[in-house]
DNA sequence: CCTCCTCTGTTGACTAGGAAACTATCGCGA
DNA sequence: TCGCGATAGTTTCCTAGTCAACAGAGGAGG
């Protein structure tokens, strides 16, 4: 009968109640190689594809190009990406995994496997299913398509 | 036929977009109300019940000590909470929401309410439904209870 | 009553990101 | 071919957390 409606009325509430615990599950998992939620999205957008200018990633990762900027130094530190100028273009230059990288990156889409299926483990296959669609509709209704890591 | 899943492959990315999505969208709401969303949760968790050491809210809302002490002097600050220390323990104090902070809560509520049922309002009552009852399950068999606000 | 351990809350160092200013280069148009 | 607006990336400043060290009470045992 309150006016003021409870923090948990709300499915976005819930949601991200949930989401961040997936999250942070996998951080953890993650962390043990050495790597971040970020940096894994990173490299994962770098597998399998042609060398890209951080101003792409920056879109298919819905950041700033100031945070790809400093997450290319970590990831060029820790020699996980490498770095190539363009020979057309002073300004610009383009990054790709190296290969210790390429080669970490199946290791880190099986920690990604797991966590996914331990987490979402609870459900039955068809409660699953029935969050993907869910999840499928509201991202293309709403026309989502970048992947915010924050 | 690769052996590297997608991100996309994975119910935990997808509910992170769509959560991070939702969230975001509730953050440019509450900020024309001069508050974050970390800010309006603290609020709200004062609403209606008896002040409450900053020992609590931090297991309420799954942050450190640390940072709800942080939180809790920004909104001294704008006037939104009051502090009483406590007689009998010279190192605790007690935090409750100021008349204005009081007053303040129904309007963030009501901003909530919107943006949950703006966001949500592309699913159809049917849907919404099952979204609402599979995020309850996944809290319950996960154990899930603090508000990781982030 | 001391002593020592525990508990409350605060603080400082650090991290990760956003916004916007900045640098260097590009390339168009007169 | 010069000048100047646009573009690619970087850098600086700011915010909001964590973690760990800390200061000041409390309280139980000898």
């Amino acid at each position: 009968m309150t006016s003021v409606s409870e923090l948990t009325d709300h499915t976005g509430f819930r949601m991200r109640m949930v989401s961040n615990a997936v999250s942070q599950a996998f951080a953890r998992k993650v962390e043990a190689e050495g790597v971040t939620v970020a940096e894994w999205v990173f490299m994962r957008a770098l597998y399998n594809t042609a060398p890209m200018p951080p101003s792409v990633l920056a879109g298919s990762m819905g950041m700033t190009r100031g945070a790809i900027s400093k997450l290319a130094d970590r990831l060029l530190e820790k020699g996980l990406i490498e770095r190539t100028d363009s020979p057309s273009d002073k300004r610009a230059h383009s990054l790709s995994l190296s290969a210790e990288g390429k080669a970490k990156v199946p290791v880190l889409a099986a920690l990604a496997d797991e966590n996914d299926a331990a987490f979402f483990g609870v459900l039955t296959p068809a409660e699953h299913r029935q969050l993907d669609h869910l999840l499928t509709v509201l991202a293309e209704r709403r026309g989502l398509r970048a992947a915010p890591v924050d």
